[in-house]
DNA sequence: AGCACGCCGACT
DNA sequence: GTCGGCGTGCTC
């Protein structure tokens, strides 16, 4: 009988029990002076004869109300905590709704007594008048039906990838009346869209929702229904991959090249990847969509060539956009050629006026909140730094204050220069609340033909902080009531605005030469992504005798990136991007992981790591795998902690994990030893994102 | 992760 | 003289 449990934990406890619990069974029992929830994890073994070497405790009650947790879940936990280098319990607790933790078994026996039965799906309104599918759409969902496994949907934003992952699913339903569907989607933001659209077309019962902003009954509820199989779909966001669905006979994964896919803390999985090796286990089809697939992805999913045995997943394509216009026209202003300091090229506002005057709506990105990044004295040479992080304080004009976006410090703006007294501290750069700003002035003297002035408006994290104001400000957009949207890449995602035929990225550059091999990656896809705002709706088009556009401010403009962008040419970029990486031995052709330390001194951090290297000599796998010298962070210090990454690397994963097991004990005895010390945390991070 | 035990500063 | 700070250690 076996127990959550937490890091340095072994990752089974052993419990006696008179009556043999089946594995997978929910108990409360007693560790140390609490009572917690645990998982029956193994068969029950008798100890008669066997002299334990430890007394063992007694098991608490088993909440039997609930069926055990299938054993595909058990191996999914079992997998993910090997993978991942985690604790089983870890991974398993997160994997359950947190009420499930602090509910008694008469609290729970009534809760399960409200609904327990599958009601078969009905046929909505929707679905009774459904359009008819394109070409493209109805050959990518043949396959689909006829073959099984992984399968890369890439379509390009409009051409109805959503409208495939509901035929699927009714398909599926409508075969297999157990069958249960998993759909995934990498933002909180969208589950309410797409559980609006699932709803339309299946009823109300048949799908649930699971993602961090629901309240603990909700998820409760919701993971109650998948677990039962009264739901028959669950949406979710990347933690839903956890869920346990019984009848998993198919699961989507939307925008799959997300990075928020990828958990941040805690046990650091891939939803995506994750998702791929549960379809796997449980022979369930899995359905990866995007227009910009991972490159990951996409070189799974090559086909077979001359020598190379091809990638294992199906790759079906969906280039046309249907209902909606052609692809935007990509336009790149060469920054080079306009006058310094130019914030808004002269063509851009050009364009953005013109779309003002026919009563069109604009959206301008830019990856930066606040008012300016930095503020400076010019003097003396003062900057904003903060004082707990090797970071600048962005300045915030809206309130008045310098907040650090790592540690939170926020103080009010100084009067004057806190080093030198000069009271001319300037912002250098800008943000979006300032890019707003400049965009009232630039446009003040504008009208449209009733007189009214043009309005401008922002959304980013900051805007949105309340609780449902993104909605209402969308909302706003959608009304019409917005001429020129300014935002983060919070705008990119999802929403459909029909009136928007202009989109525009200002200052994109800083991706182009990051030390991360991924930024460009990313921004091709963010653009891409943007791209796909403007013109959504070939009606308005037509109507409005325009053509969708998106602008590109750069000082780069030869770049390759840009140049596969004006032809919306992802295939030519990933195949460039693929060659650059295979002749680096970079992912997808290398594995990596990160281990991560976290001290007071960055030589304790580094020391720690640079001797957990050491020690790695003598094992397992250590000759296939490459260990870098550890390094600081690219933002060194954050609330007062020196942080410091060293990065393992190998052609093989097979041996990544093997090196990674066996180095997991010695890790965790290293932080006893005196070179140990001051380590405040150590972590490793499998399949990092950014390194 | 909790929740103990355990040894040093400002309060009834 | 105690209340309480969080450093270190244990939980089948």
């Amino acid at each position: 009988m076996q127990t959550p449990a937490h890091a340095a934990l072994g990752d089974l406890l052993s419990y006696a029990g008179t009556e043999p619990l089946v594995p997978g069974t929910l108990v409360r029992v007693p560790l140390g002076k609490r009572e917690v929830l645990g998982v029956v994890w193994n068969e029950p073994v008798s100890l008669e004869g066997a002299e334990p070497d430890m007394a063992l405790k007694p098991v608490g009650a088993a909440l039997d109300a609930l069926a055990p947790l299938g054993e595909a879940w058990r191996d999914l936990v079992a997998f993910a905590g090997r993978y991942y280098q985690r604790s089983i319990g870890e991974i398993a607790l997160a994997a359950l709704p947190p009420q499930l933790r602090d509910l008694t078994t008469t609290q729970l026996a009534r809760r399960l007594k409200r609904k327990t039965t599958a009601g078969p799906v009905a046929q909505t309104a929707e679905s009774a008048n459904l359009i008819a599918l394109s070409e493209e759409q109805t050959a990518a969902l043949a396959r689909i039906e006829a073959e099984t496994g992984t399968f890369l949907l890439v379509g390009s934003t409009g051409s109805g990838k959503t409208e495939v992952y509901l035929r699927c699913v009714a398909d599926l339903l409508a075969r297999d009346p157990e069958a249960q569907a998993l759909v995934m989607v990498p933002e909180i933001n969208l589950t309410p869209q797409l559980e609006a659209r699932f709803k339309a077309r299946f009823g109300d019962e048949a799908v649930v929702s699971l993602h961090s902003g629901m309240t603990n009954p909700q998820r409760l509820a919701s993971w109650l229904a998948a677990h039962s199989g009264v739901a028959r779909i669950v949406l979710g966001t990347r933690m839903a991959v956890f869920a346990s669905i019984p009848g998993l006979k198919l699961i989507v994964v939307d925008e799959e090249h997300d990075p928020s896919y990828k958990q941040q803390e805690g046990a650091r999985y891939s939803a995506r990847d994750l998702a791929v090796w549960r379809g796997q286990r449980e022979k369930a089809k899995v359905i990866l969509g995007s227009a910009t697939p991972s490159l990951e992805s996409w070189h799974q999913s090559r086909p077979a060539e001359g020598e190379d045995p091809g990638g294992r997943y199906v790759r079906l394509a969906m280039p046309s956009r249907i209902g909606a216009g052609e692809l935007p026209a990509v336009r790149v202003v060469d920054m080079t050629q306009q006058p310094g300091k130019t914030v808004l090229s002269a063509p851009l506002l050009d364009a953005i006026g013109q779309r003002i005057a026919r009563g069109e709506q604009s959206m301008i990105f830019l990856n930066r909140r606040g008012y300016a990044p930095v503020l400076a004295c010019g003097d003396c040479g003062w900057k904003s730094e903060c004082p707990h992080c090797s970071a600048y304080r962005v300045f915030h004009k809206i309130d008045r204050t310098l907040r650090c976006h790592h540690c939170g410090f926020t103080e009010r703006v100084p009067r004057a220069c806190p080093a030198c007294g000069n009271p001319d501290i300037a912002p250098v750069g800008r943000g979006t609340e300032r890019l707003e700003e400049h965009l009232a002035e630039l446009f003040a003297g504008v009208k449209h033909a009733d007189g009214s002035a043009v309005r401008i408006a922002r959304i980013d994290a900051d805007s949105t902080k309340k609780q449902g104001s993104l909605e209402s400000q969308l909302a706003a957009v959608h009304a019409g009531e917005v001429d020129v949207l300014v935002g983060t890449q919070m705008i990119a995602k999802g929403h459909d605005f029909r009136r928007i035929t202009l989109v525009a990225a200002v200052n994109p550059d800083g991706a182009l030469f990051s030390s991360d091999f991924r930024a460009p990656e990313r921004l091709f896809s963010l653009l891409m992504q943007s791209a796909g705002r403007a013109g959504r709706d070939a009606a308005y088009l037509a109507a409005q005798g325009a053509r969708a556009e998106m602008w590109i401010q750069t000082h780069h403009a030869q770049h390759p990136l840009f140049m596969a962008l004006r032809r919306h040419d992802y295939t030519s970029f990933a195949a460039q991007q693929l060659e650059e990486r295979q002749a680096a031995g970079m992912p997808p052709f290398a594995f990596q992981a990160l281990l991560r330390a976290d001290a007071r001194e960055q030589s304790v951090a580094q020391g720690f790591l640079n001797l957990a290297a050491d020690k790695a000599e003598a094992l397992p796998g250590a000759d296939l795998v490459t260990r870098y010298p550890a390094v600081p962070l690219a933002i060194q210090r954050v609330a007062n902690v020196e942080r410091a990454q060293m990065l393992i690397e190998s052609p093989s994963r097979a041996a990544l994990q093997r090196l990674l097991a066996a180095w997991q004990p010695l890790l965790h005895e290293l932080r006893r030893t005196p070179e140990g010390k001051g380590v405040i945390r150590w972590l490793v991070d499998v399949d990092p994102h950014s390194i």
